[in-house]
DNA sequence: AGTTGGATGGTCT
DNA sequence: GACCATCCAACTG
């Protein structure tokens, strides 16, 4: 079992949202985002990766938000081996030397393990075949869980939402990412700079 | 520490 | 045929 705490999303909306995947209304890909609130839908981008996705509005209003990084709780060991995999099972130059990937995913930081959309996917083993899922069934195996309490306490930080200059004005810049202020497992490269960006 | 470019394929014009 | 809701290695300084 792997569990993670989501630190960061960015808040896509439906057609009016010239930045979002429903921009060019309903399509074979995006149809899922349509669905009822707690659907997944998952897409691939650049070819190589996956995302997921939490549809959020009503259903027919195609409101979906970007889970982009997750905090791993549990069964870290678990979501590390699905990142070796993942990268042995991708690229075919990575493929020609599986002993140097596996020696830098070994490396990585646990907090780090899940700190990009692609890597959340890669991590928790989530793929396009899960796009349209229920993630609201406790007993799907991809799922959504409400908070256990317990946890050191979340600042939101707020911000625009990346890779989306091509959307223009206002989507391009609207602030409708939020992430964990401060938090090891942001999205943004290094922990070193996603902390000092808001240290004041 | 910051920047650049390659990988890689589905989707839309 | 262009464009991506990305990641990472290999550069430069």
């Amino acid at each position: 079992m792997r569990t993670g705490r989501i630190v960061e999303v960015e808040a896509y909306g439906g057609p009016e949202d010239r930045a979002s995947h429903a921009r060019s209304g309903r399509t074979a890909r995006n149809a899922a985002m349509w669905g009822p609130p707690g659907t997944a839908y998952v897409y691939r981008v650049y070819g190589m990766h996956d995302c997921l996705n939490v549809v959020t509005g009503p259903s027919g209003t195609a409101s979906a938000i970007l889970v982009r990084a997750v905090e791993p709780l549990a069964g870290l060991e678990r979501v590390r081996a699905a990142r070796v995999e993942h990268a042995l099972a991708g690229r075919r130059a990575v493929r020609a030397d599986p002993g140097a990937v596996v020696a830098r995913l070994g490396r990585i930081p646990d907090a780090r393990l899940a700190s990009g959309p692609a890597l959340v996917a890669a991590g928790f083993s989530v793929d396009r075949s899960d796009d349209g899922a229920d993630l609201l069934d406790p007993a799907g195996s991809l799922h959504l869980e409400a908070a256990q309490g317990g946890e050191p306490p979340i600042i939101v930080t707020v911000g625009p939402r990346v890779g989306v200059a091509y959307a223009g004005a206002p989507w391009a810049g609207a602030a409708l990412r939020f992430s964990a202020a401060g938090h090891e497992s942001v999205s943004g490269g290094r922990g070193a700079t996603a902390r000092s960006s808001v240290a004041r």
